[in-house]
DNA sequence: AATATTTATTGCGTAAAACGCAACACAATG
DNA sequence: CATTGTGTTGCGTTTTACGCAATAAATATT
């Protein structure tokens, strides 16, 4: 029986699959298949059901991997315990992100992160379908909007603040829209993805309820990437979450709207999360990371402060 | 890391031995020295430090000891717990028992045990020095007398009965003697080992206590092997644990005398233990020999068996 | 119903790791 | 001071793990 052999049969076991087991230690699933087959000799009997394009575990292998897990969790503990207190992280961190915040975002901030600590190695995936963390094998991952799983452990990032913006080209040509109601008479780039036309909230300070507004433009398209290279070439005006255009605010590229009103695409606010499993709360390469992440928003998150530099 | 660089590392922190380790995996001690600066460099720094002689744990080698031991032990009892009901014991059952007994009364034991449990294989380590049953890492410890380590689990056996025998040959030269004073009439040949000339005690069974006599013969030797071959030999009369001389007795090569009174070696009665590791105690194949052990010894242990044979 | 695709298994050759032998270093023991 | 026991390390050999490629099996797609 091998250590290794059980890392993988863990990984196998959460994620019902030779492939992504293969794919989380960057080994062929031949050998994936191979260290399975050794460990179940050697416990002496099956601990998975071979399907066609899955593996799910047998009754034994549920009760062994349930073990087992804890198992490896203790190891890891008890080897992450042994650092001296001036250790530097190190280790891969593995981090989940939505695409455009994480190559936006996420991205620049690990950057500066691995300056800072060269024995991290990081391995970023991203995607904008809603992920299992605990199945995928993630040590963070960042979420927007509601919450699913209670084996994570959830803090609040940041909250998410949407901006209407236009090009200085756009807004020379055709007029600062004042409030929402003058949308009407502009044209409104608009994102319509699986659920449909976003329709664009707004809502006053004092006003108990944001209003809706069905608006309409020359472009719809379900890749917001799209919409902001259109509105950058003076298309039209956008609503997009702050984090996704700070740059090209901060540049002067686009052009804060309506700013004394707080728009949304959808009702009510959805803050920024970020998630770990429980278990992993305490490796050293975790805690650096949520600790410097939580330093980079405090007070105020870097995608929010183009305010203050126009302001200076 | 590995999982058996830490196995070896737990052999190598309960014995203080590199060789104490390697001898226990069969390997060589090269092997041993490699596992462990490889497991010290995994975790970042030494557990161990090393002396002349021995090597003792660090403060981190002595916290990652007591983890590593309880991780071990759980993953082999989780991997125990897998084991189908109708599972054969298998694997490697190390007993330690004092010599004598060990060759006479183990071996035959064990013997049947393994033509039962063919999967079995066993280690038997003879020796009548007091050893460290953790330290040796045996599963199985026989013991007599007296028990001084309280992480172990302790079963009483069977009692220690003595009997003064002798040869016919012996008997017929110098006649049968038929109280315990008359012994001083005959050749006593005498254990002589650390602690002196043992003197022999008897008790009658209504007295309240026993009676001591220092007696005298031809030969008095530090190895009771020899004296028994002396007694067989016609040379003397000898005082013995049954199951030293149960064979004798029963084949009529010697003769028990005596019997209406209860014969020691020194006061008071002592009893046969059998001792496990507290953690041990529910591997199946520790759980396999302890029962077929009581059952071999009730209700009366084959070495105290000659009497009812000499009966029927 | 046929075809394409995905996942897991296994033969085989190669690479990497583990091993043992032997020489050596060091310090305790007699 | 010589001997002995324990641990370290260089080096060659043995063993294990790996990946590639062919294959099997069943699901998804057309």
């Amino acid at each position: 029986m091998d250590l290794n052999a059980l890392r993988v049969f863990e990984r196998v076991a959460a994620t019902g699959s030779f492939t992504a087991a293969a794919q989380h230690f960057h080994r062929a699933v031949s050998s994936v298949s191979r260290q399975i087959r050794g460990l179940e000799e050697s416990v002496g009997q099956p601990l998975l059901y071979r399907h066609t394009r899955a593996v799910t575990l047998t009754e034994a292998g549920w009760r062994y991997y349930e073990e087992v897990r804890d198992i490896l969790e203790r190891l890891d503990m008890a080897t992450e315990a042994l650092n001296q207190p001036h250790a530097e992280p190190s280790g891969v961190l593995r981090i989940n992100a939505p695409v455009a915040f994480g190559q936006r975002q996420i991205v620049p901030l690990l950057h500066r992160f691995q300056c800072r600590f060269p024995s991290i190695k990081a391995e970023l995936q991203l995607n904008d379908r809603v992920v299992d963390p605990v199945r995928e094998g993630h040590d963070i991952t960042f979420r927007v909007g509601n919450l699913s799983d209670s084996s994570l452990v959830a803090r609040q990032l940041a909250p998410m603040n949407y901006v209407v913006a236009a090009s200085p080209g756009y807004l020379a040509r055709h007029g600062t829209p004042e409030t929402p109601e003058a949308l009407s008479e502009h044209d409104c780039l608009i994102y319509q993805g699986e659920l449909g036309r976003q329709r664009w909230y707004f809502q006053r300070g004092d006003a108990a309820k944001e209003a809706a507004y069905e608006l309409d433009g020359s472009l719809a398209s379900n890749d917001a990437e799209s919409l902001l290279r259109a509105a950058l070439l003076g298309q039209g005006l956008v609503m997009f979450p702050t984090w996704l255009i700070a740059e090209e605010l901060s540049k002067g590229a686009l052009v804060a709207l309506l700013e004394t009103w707080r728009g949304e695409v959808m009702p009510g606010r959805r803050e920024l999360y970020v998630l770990t499993p429980e278990r992993r709360l305490r490796a050293l390469k975790v805690r650096a990371f949520m600790d410097y992440l939580f330093e980079t928003v405090s007070p105020t998150p870097p995608w929010d402060r183009w305010q203050e530099e126009l302001q200076s």
